[in-house]
DNA sequence: CCATTACGTTTACAGTTGTAAACTTTAGAA
DNA sequence: TTCTAAAGTTTACAACTGTAAACGTAATGG
C-alpha cells in the first residue's frame, strides 16, 4: 500500500465500484455511475484508465473484456487522504475537530461504546507539540522575541 | 460561510498565514512560504491573487501595500474539506474511521476528557442509514434480510 | 523631479481533472 | 471468413493547480 495516493473524486467513483464489487467490469462500472452521475461510457473509460495507468486497478483479460480488480483498500485508502487534509492545520487542534466529527456522524450504540473503548485505551502525552511552521500557527507567538516585522497583527484569541 | 469551499493545498498554505496572523501583507506572506516551501514572491502574489478573486481574502489597502484578512473561520473551513471526504464512503463506516483517527492523533489529558464528555452526550440511532448509490457499497446486498452481520462490513461477491 | 523600489496585475506554461468523442482492435455472429 | 459490436486506446479540450516571469504603477530616496 502506498504512502500516498492521489485519487481525484472522479476516480474514487470507479474504484468505489470496484471495491464494492470485489471485481466488475467496465460495463459494470459504466452502469452504475451512469446511473449516479450520468456519466458516458467514454468518461468510465477514461477514468478506468487513468486508474490503471497509476497501477490502481489491475485489469485481467477474461475472453473479450477485462476484469478489473484492485489492491488498494478502501478504508486505508481514505484514510491517507484524511491524513493529508488534517496536516492542514495544527497538531493540536485536531482533537477538537475529532471531537466535532463525533458529534456529527450518526452512529449505532456499538459505534459509540466501540469509540468509548478506543478512548479509555487511548494514551495521553503531556504535551501535543504544535508542527506548524512559524507564521502559521499562533502556537508560536509566545515562543519567541523574533516576531515578525511589519504591523499590528493579532489577535490571539484561540488557542485549543 | 459557504457551503462548499475549493481552497488548493497551496492557496491553504496562504491562508494558514493570515489565519495565524489576522492579517498580513504579502511581504509577510511571502517571507513565510519563502522559508517554508520556497515559494518565490511571484508565486505567493498568484496564490493571494486567485485567493481575493475568490473571496477568500480581503485586501484593505495602507497607504502603499494591501493589507490581507479572511472572513473564512480555519477549523469550519477544514470541516467542510473533511466532510467531502468523508462522503466518498459509507456512513456505516465512519465511525471505525474516527476510531482510527482518535487512536493515532496524540492527544492530551484533557483532549481526551473532551472527547470522553462528547462521546457520552452522544445521541445514539437504531440504526444509520446506507447512503451509498447501489452498486457502490455492499450494504445493499442484503437489504431486506436477516441481520447476520448487521453494519459491520463484510466481504462479498459480485453481481452481474 | 527622477530613478529605484515595492507591490500588484497579466501572462505563461505544464500537469491534473472532468468530461467525452473518435478511433482501433478483436471476439463472436452470420 | 468476413462483419459487427463491444471493449479498449487516443485524442480533445476547458478548468483548475503549481510555479513563476514579465510588466505596470505608485511611493520614496536622492
Amino acid at each position: 500500500m502506498p504512502e500516498t495516493l492521489n485519487i481525484s473524486d472522479a476516480e474514487w467513483e470507479v474504484m468505489r465500484v470496484v471495491w464494492a464489487s470485489g471485481e466488475s467490469t467496465s460495463q459494470e462500472i459504466t452502469r452504475v455511475l451512469n446511473g449516479k452521475r450520468g456519466w458516458s461510457q467514454s468518461t468510465v473509460k477514461t477514468l478506468i484508465g487513468r486508474l490503471t495507468s497509476k497501477n490502481y486497478l489491475h485489469a485481467r483479460k477474461e475472453s473479450r473484456h477485462f476484469i478489473y480488480t484492485t489492491h488498494l483498500d478502501e478504508p486505508e485508502s481514505l484514510k491517507l487522504e484524511l491524513e493529508g487534509l488534517l496536516g492542514r492545520i495544527c497538531s493540536r487542534k485536531i482533537p477538537n475537530l475529532l471531537a466535532y466529527l463525533v458529534e456529527k456522524t450518526p452512529m449505532i450504540a456499538q459505534d459509540r461504546a466501540m469509540l468509548e473503548e478506543v478512548l479509555q485505551n487511548k494514551q495521553v502525552v503531556a504535551e501535543v507539540p504544535c508542527d506548524c511552521y512559524p507564521g502559521q500557527c499562533t502556537c508560536h507567538l509566545h515562543a519567541s522575541g523574533t516576531i515578525l516585522s511589519d504591523q499590528s497583527h493579532e489577535e490571539i484569541t484561540h488557542e485549543n
